[in-house]
DNA sequence: CGAGCGATCAGCT
DNA sequence: GCTGATCGCTCGT
């Protein structure tokens, strides 16, 4: 499965550290077991130009303040009252960007993400394509909430990121990204990426 | 101090 | 395709 992700994969630009990401496996160390999942989906943010951002304009806040960190932090905020959304944190201390994780393909430990997601082993929608297939959903399914908020993805014990593959430029995607139609200009950028034909991604 | 709203999802039409 | 759920965050007063 190859060795973790150190420092320096994350200490660029958002819109590089997102295209690299595809491919490499999250592991979630929780109630004592392994959850694992291939990155299939993600969106970069940045943190000057780019109007879709929480921290356009390198606006601080509360919620915020972690993506002027070091790379490798995990930024992770509630959406709509209901769900969490897992980023990560790319660039060097002082710099604004993110990658939001936005759908994965499940690994291991898929028994535990459908009792996360369902309630119950039985996966009720049918599909093991409907457990990750979503930020929300890849986050209730591995256990991911604002309590690793800041977590280091270098040396967490509970959630980081491994090796995995490479993916080629041929094998990728590039689109707008999703549910930002807020961001003027911005909401056209082809900052998201996914992994060509991969039937895990949140849409088409 | 409170109104307005959101990087979503499920269920229904 | 449309809408309700549900609440922390942001900003204006």
């Amino acid at each position: 499965m190859g060795g973790r992700l150190e420092r320096d994969f994350y200490m660029k630009d958002p819109v590089e550290v997102a295209k690299k990401l595809l491919g490499k496996i999250i592991v979630r160390k929780h109630g004592g077991t392994t959850l694992s999942a291939m990155i299939v989906e993600c969106e970069a943010y940045r943190g000057s130009g780019d109007k879709a951002a929480h921290f356009n304009g390198n606006k601080i806040t509360d919620r915020t303040k972690v993506v002027y960190e070091k790379g490798g932090l995990a930024y992770i905020y509630l959406i709509y009252g209901m769900y969490s959304c897992f980023n990560i944190v790319t660039g060097g201390e002082g710099e604004a960007g993110a990658v939001l994780i936005r759908a994965a393909e499940p690994i291991e430990g898929i028994e535990q993400m459908c009792i996360n997601r369902f309630g119950n082993y039985e996966n009720r929608h049918g599909n093991i394509k409907n457990i990750t297939n979503g930020p929300g959903k890849l986050c209730m399914a591995m256990g991911i909430d604002r309590s690793l908020y800041g977590e280091d993805l270098c040396t967490s014990r509970k959630l980081y990121i491994v090796q995995g593959k490479d993916i080629e430029n041929d094998d990728m995607v590039s689109s707008k990204r999703v549910n930002i139609d807020y961001a003027q200009e911005a909401k056209d950028f082809h900052f998201r990426f996914y992994i060509k034909g991969n039937s895990f991604i949140s849409k088409k």
